[in-house]
Order: structure tokens, then sequence, then C-alpha cells
DNA sequence: TTGAGATATGTTATATTGTAACGAATAAAA
DNA sequence: TTTTATTCGTTACAATATAACATATCTCAA
């Protein structure tokens, strides 16, 4: 049950964060970006943990430097976010509209979201079965996708198992 | 190539808007609501096309009666919106922030959506293949679905072809 | 037939999410 | 060092959605 670890109590999330920032580092040399102060605080404030993170709880927690007294503005870190996205840094999750990290950056790759509605933790899975799936029906459709949007709300295993001892 | 008929030249609109009239009331009758001048006006609105339909496009469009002069408030029309998502006669679009009427509202299913970049035309297909490996994706997972969001955005087989002639 | 509950709508106000437009600061390149 | 591109600041606003409470209408049982 590999897929597990990520998320019981053996996880190590600071692991996580420091994965995200080392991806993002050699994302933005790879493909020529710059991981500025905000972009690497929006960032850190999205991996805080595996919950879907909305732009107004970014704006809120977001630490304005001396520059930046206040809070920071909507399109900061709407300008961050978009950033985020470009590089594949991070993912829309478009039934919440929030946003998640990504868990694998360095590989392009499809993907399908496993939405838990009750710990809000969100597992991101390649699923290639699925994936082959769409293609074939897409074929079938004679559809040439640009974008794909694949995103499953529900219970997700700790939950459920959770759920039966109460 | 009989999913293209619906939305080729000779697509009567008219008949589509007929059949998810006439499928509403019979729905209200199994399922006991009541389809009420408000709500048939919210689903003809978002039957005029096969496009998706803001909720402020309705609210701009709704033909005020003699009691509410002046256009609709949003609650009113979400409130419809909600009776009609609940019925099962329009989708809401994650991707769009939008709606669009259902098909196949007599039977309940789930679904994949196309939506054409360029002509706008979104197409509902049941696709049982891909929903089978999602199936089996979610055993793997060991994960409870109680909703499933697939959206593709990209061309439709009408704008491929054409874009071949310009 | 009346009155108790359920359903549907009206009304006001506000919350949430996201962009446009323009200028200043900074960094990279010529 | 001028030019050019990128990043960020700032103001204003657009677009999407809900809360809260009042009123009206309908149903059906007492």
């Amino acid at each position: 049950m590999s897929h597990l670890i990520e998320f019981n109590t053996t996880h190590n999330h600071d692991a996580c964060i420091h994965d995200a920032l080392e991806n993002a580092q050699q994302i933005c040399q790879e493909k020529g970006g710059v991981l500025t102060d905000i972009r690497r605080q929006v960032l850190e404030l999205i991996w805080r943990n595996h919950h879907p993170v909305k732009a107004y709880d970014i704006i809120e927690k977001f630490k304005p430097s001396e520059r930046t007294q206040g809070a920071a503005k909507p399109t900061t870190i709407y300008r961050a976010l978009e950033f985020l996205l470009e590089k594949g840094l991070i993912h829309r999750v478009e039934s919440l509209n929030a946003f998640i990290g990504c868990n694998n950056p360095l590989h392009v790759h499809e993907l399908l979201l496993l939405i838990c509605k009750k710990c809000e933790n969100v597992q991101e899975r390649s699923a290639e079965i699925v994936m082959d799936s769409v293609k074939t029906e897409l074929i079938n459709a004679h559809f040439i996708a640009h974008s794909k949007t694949i995103e499953i709300h529900g219970l997700c295993e700790n939950c459920i198992q959770n759920n039966q001892v109460d």
C-alpha cells in the first residue's frame, strides 16, 4: 500500500516541502524562469499540506515584506499562481477553484485527482489505464484534446478505515 | 458518424429544446419537483444552443414577469440552477463555471464532456470505456467516489475539418 | 376550513473569485 | 549604457456565488 504512505502518520511533510522547493529550483533553471521570493512563498503556502488551497487564503497568509507593507494584493498572488501553473509546479483544482502542489513536476504528465471530502487531502495519480481509455474515447469522438481535467470527489482509504472504526 | 449529426447543419435544434422540456416535465413528475415558470425559462435559456451558459448570462437574458419588474436577481437564477442540477436536467461545467443541458436526463449516467474551444459546442458522452477504467483506478486507490468530473478541452471534429479547409 | 408544514420566491446585502490597465523597478542583453 | 524583457506595485473593477430573512403559495390532515 505504498500509495498510502504519503498521507499516513509516518508521512514526513517537511520532506515534501523540501522536495517541492528543490524541484521548483531545478525547473526554473531548465525552463528559464526565476523563482522569486513571492513565487517561492506562494509555493510554500500551497505546500503547507496536501489540501487544495484557495487564492484568497494565500493572500491572507502571505507575509508582507519590507516594501509590500500590508497584505499581498490579489494581482500579486494570481500572478505567482499563473507562473507556478505554467511551470507545472502546481495544479488548479477546477471543481474547487483552488490549487494544489504537483507531486512530480519534473515529469510532464496527465493526471487524475482524488479529493477526499473528509480529510481534504488530494491524491494525484497518473492513472495510465484511465488516460489510455480517454485517448481511445477521443479517437472515437474525433476530438483533439488540449487539456484534460479529471477530478473525483469522495472518501480516501484512510478516512474509509477511520469511519469503520468510529 | 452518428455522433456528429447533433451539431452539423442538419441539426434541428428546436427538437432538442422540445425534448429537453418534455424530459423536464417527465422528471418532475417522477421525482416530485415542480417545473415552475422560472425553472422552465432558465432551462430554455440553457438550451438555446449547445454552448456552456454562464449564470450571469442567464440573469441578463431572463425575461422579467409582471411581478418581477427589472432583471432577475442572482439568487433567483442560482436557485433555479440548483433545482435543475439536482434533477439531473443540467450539468455544471466546472472548468468554465458554466452550465449545459443534459442530453439524457431520464437515464442516470456518468459522463465526460468534450468542450470545443473553437465553436464552443459541448458534447456529452457516456464513455463507458473511460468510466470502467476509472472504476478500476478507484479500486486500486481504495477510494470511494461520490462524484466524477471529466472535462476535456480541445477541438471537435467539425472544427478540425473546417480548419483543414481554411 | 383552517392551520401547520413544506415549498417556492422576493429582497437586500455581502462574500468570494478573478482581471484590466498602467506605471515603476529591476535584471539581462546588446 | 541604452535597450528590452521581466517582475512587481497600485488602483480599480468585473465576474461568480451565497447568506439571511421576509413573503407567498400549496398541500393535506385535523
